[in-house]
DNA sequence: TTGTAAGCGTTATCAT
DNA sequence: ATGATAACGCTTACAA
């Protein structure tokens, strides 16, 4: 408990010299006799010195920091996007820090957890939120280098990077109607819940329409809010008649009605076809096998870290809109009608 | 593109006041006419005023800020262990900065992030590798408030909350004994490659031998390092024959193992009963149905932001080592013999 | 090559 | 109730 956190002045003393050739010895050694930096690294080192960045960012007007703000850190398209930041953020030579909304999903807190990183006069901030709306990102998005990450967005002064939606929709519609399913549930969410997860269903619906597949739109929110909404959703489809096969907006949702159809006795593909969307990790594995449509996590979040990196940097000024492709994850839950 | 970030002297122009007026409107006001507050708070939203925290915390000695390091955002374990972290400090008042990683897995990597936090001033430490060493995170925690998350510590100088490993091992190694299994395989880790993982896999072990299991212990690390290390394994078990049961050292595993037996036409629990270990979400739904122990993340994260808020507040000055108790999850991998 | 001093945006102490 | 003013720990001209 030595309470006592050092600061460049212990170091200074314990080498012998002033704090000005400290910080140069420390920084990288410009006009600092090479025996002086060896005295002063020692020094630091053994006191255990490590720079407040507090006060070193207020001086430099520099933090070399990039701020992300993800949803909810506990779903698995969240994290391997923060992972993604992490790594090209280190390669370019800046640091991440992170906020999350704090698990529940209103969007206050979410606010909140922007300013946290704006307080801390991050260089960059990227975004990543199905569900903040746009607006409450441009305040600080007219400030700071801003990229939104995971979602597309049309806005002239904020950068997004993102998985074409419209285009994933499309081809896993496609895909069931060349299986020759001519009757297929949809199943939505709300537009407010989630930008992304709604704008690939419309696509799903759009595409299957014209190709003169019969829709049954279910929409999730009609169903409930408790854990077995997904029960009286497939109930609901199953009522209708006719329909061969179920499009869910995500992977997560695909396993939730999976597991509705498991206790119901009905299986997939023989029973009835399911698609997800995502194709990351748990869910796009072999033995889960769900068909999905992979969104590439590395490449939106290094793409994302590149773009505020340039903006800080001044290497860009205006923002840029980047459409990613996705593939297709065949898996083994749809088949041929 | 203002860049121009508006400061409190800023807020004290437009409010026709002097800083410190609208440093303690802003904090709560103590000693502020009513109306100057509403002034001030007036002219900071008009400016989008957000208080620099690494001013503020140069002279207020405060941060309210706890650091979280976690070994690998990507992964749901950790994930969900942040999303804890973060609810249960908003509660209590604190925000949460994160540092990851950098998807490697070097022991230098993650000292760097943790020095990233404790560059930020961070008022207490919350550790969450089952990699990194204690040794590593000692000269931090000498200094700072901190507590090792999700895995067991002894050390007198740092807290830990986990779940109790060896009891979970035990458990489960119970139930597979119980089932009338007489020869099982335990798939194990390097020691240096996951602490807790290889605390439950010896906890196993012990207890299958303790109750007269002929126990087969297959190092995963001695099967290369590919994606097809678990065929290799699984083959393995399959030559050494009479295995009727695979414990492997966490679900993510159990999944592979899943995998690699699927590809060989194998059945679990029909040809083969599997256990995993941890519980959480994606795994454990019915769906997956992997016969697992369950750690409570979300009471391991609040019980450690509790440990060191009420390190920083002063309420407690001794480390502590809190054991949670988990819960066996059924699933449908594990049958009797 | 090294040291001195100013200033970064806050909060806290002390006067007014 | 309000306003100067001194820290806080660092970087960075500028001086020596």
């Amino acid at each position: 408990m030595s309470h006592a956190v050092p600061t460049i002045l212990d170091v200074a003393a314990a080498a012998g010299v002033s704090k000005s050739v400290v910080s140069r010895a420390l920084a990288g050694a410009y006009g600092v006799a090479p025996a002086t930096v060896e005295r002063v690294k020692q020094a630091a080192s053994d006191l255990g010195y490590v720079a407040n960045a507090n006060a070193r960012g207020m001086s430099a007007h520099r933090t070399h920091t990039v701020g992300a703000f993800v949803r909810d850190a506990s779903t698995p398209f969240y994290g391997h996007l923060l992972t993604a930041f992490q790594l090209r953020a280190a390669e370019r030579g800046y640091r991440v820090v992170t906020a999350t909304g704090a698990g529940s999903f209103s969007i206050a807190e979410e606010r909140r957890a922007l300013e946290t990183l704006v307080a801390l006069r991050v260089e960059g901030l990227i975004v990543c939120s199905g569900a903040l709306p746009v607006e409450d990102v441009l305040p600080f998005a007219q400030r700071i280098p801003t990229v939104v990450a995971g979602r597309p967005e049309r806005d002239e002064s904020v950068s997004s990077v993102y998985c074409d939606e419209h285009g994933g929709g499309t081809a896993l519609a496609d895909r069931v109607a060349d299986l020759g399913h001519e009757r297929v549930a949809v199943f939505t969410v709300a537009r407010s819940g989630s930008l992304t997860q709604s704008a690939r269903t419309d696509a799903m619906a759009r595409q299957l329409g014209a190709r003169g597949v019969d829709v049954v739109l279910v929409r999730l929110e009609d169903h409930g809010d408790d854990p077995r909404r997904l029960d009286s959703a497939v109930d609901h489809v199953v009522a209708v008649g006719g329909v061969t096969a179920i499009m869910a907006p995500s992977d997560h949702w695909a396993v939730g009605v999976l597991e509705a159809m498991r206790r119901r006795g009905l299986r997939a593909p023989e029973d009835l076809s399911v698609t997800g969307y995502d194709g990351i990790m748990p869910f796009a594995t072999e033995l889960f096998g769900i068909t999905s449509w992979r969104q590439p996590l590395d490449v939106i979040g290094s793409l994302s870290v590149d773009d505020v990196v340039d903006q800080i940097d001044g290497v860009t000024s205006r923002a840029t809109h980047t459409a990613i492709d996705g593939t297709l994850v065949p898996g083994r839950t749809l088949a041929p009608r």
